[in-house]
DNA sequence: ATGGCGAATGCTATTCGA
């Protein structure tokens, strides 16, 4: 199973890109963030159209989550999930289901703003709630997949200049700490389960060049369970799509499972 | 220290993202 994570920044404007990235990876399952779009607005049947049915909990002009699987995938219906159960929150941030025992879970991590604001309290205050939502799902489903933007940069190898970084927004010490605690859980970084190119990010500023000069941030990632990561043989960022004209800042992150039936 | 870019919106200016 091919799954895989992408912030598109707006799925309005990233439709296409979406569909033809879809036909080059052959991915089965696509996470997706930041849709931008009210759920009567979700471009369900053209997505249908290319082999995908969608799931999804959207909201007009912020946030957004989705999963889009591919068509001979079975879908139980009965787990799908929106939202942290016990965090009310009017921000669409998570959508979990369920294939074939495996849990995924898509989810759009709050940005935080700066670390002392209200927007970080609530990034935390998000993080917690995930945390303890989470600890309960893998009792329910041990093999569980938290794939998403999750708005922190978790090591200094994930930052193009760590100290002009430094304590900031993404990468600071508080952040750092609650995407420890989900590592605290048993789950392993796919990506980091392999050898890597140096300087690799999934996300560069659309301002002063950035992608051009590679100055990025890793801050979408792919998380595994115990009882899943073993499982995964490979793990990369696509950088392609950020090449493509008129791009998200964000490009998708892939994680090969090798599941038998 | 600020702005740069891009998307969305009761749109020609503002908010938010990261």
């Amino acid at each position: 199973m091919k799954i895989a994570t992408w912030n598109v920044n707006s799925l309005k404007v990233r439709q296409q890109h979406v569909i033809d990235w879809l036909a080059e990876s052959h991915v089965d399952v696509l996470c997706l963030q930041e849709l931008k779009l009210p759920d009567e607005k979700f471009p369900r049947a053209e997505l249908e159209a290319h082999g995908y049915r969608s799931w999804f909990a959207g909201q007009k002009t912020y946030n957004g989550v989705g999963i889009l699987v591919r068509g001979n995938l079975f879908v139980d219906e009965a787990t799908v999930v929106r939202n942290i159960p016990a965090f009310d929150d009017p921000q669409q941030r998570v959508i979990a289901l369920t294939i074939d025992g495996v849990r995924i879970v898509s989810a759009y991590f709050p940005n935080g703003q700066a670390p002392g604001t209200d927007k970080f309290a609530y990034k935390l205050a998000w993080l917690n709630a995930l945390h303890d939502w989470l600890a309960d799902e893998l009792t329910r489903y041990p093999k569980l997949a938290l794939l998403g933007d999750y708005n922190i940069a978790p090591d200094d190898r994930d930052v193009h200049d760590p100290k002009a970084w430094e304590g900031q927004n993404l990468v600071s010490p508080e952040e750092r700490a609650q995407f420890e605690r989900l590592i605290g859980l048993g789950f392993v970084d796919a990506f980091r389960q392999f050898e890597q190119p140096e300087k690799t990010f999934t996300w560069w500023d659309y301002r002063m060049f950035a992608f051009r000069r590679n100055a990025g941030l890793r801050i979408d990632h792919i998380l595994l369970s115990p009882a899943l990561a073993p499982h995964c043989t490979s793990c990369t960022v696509d950088k392609a799509p950020r090449k493509w004209e008129q791009p998200s800042d964000h490009a998708p992150v892939v994680a090969e499972l090798a599941l038998s039936a």
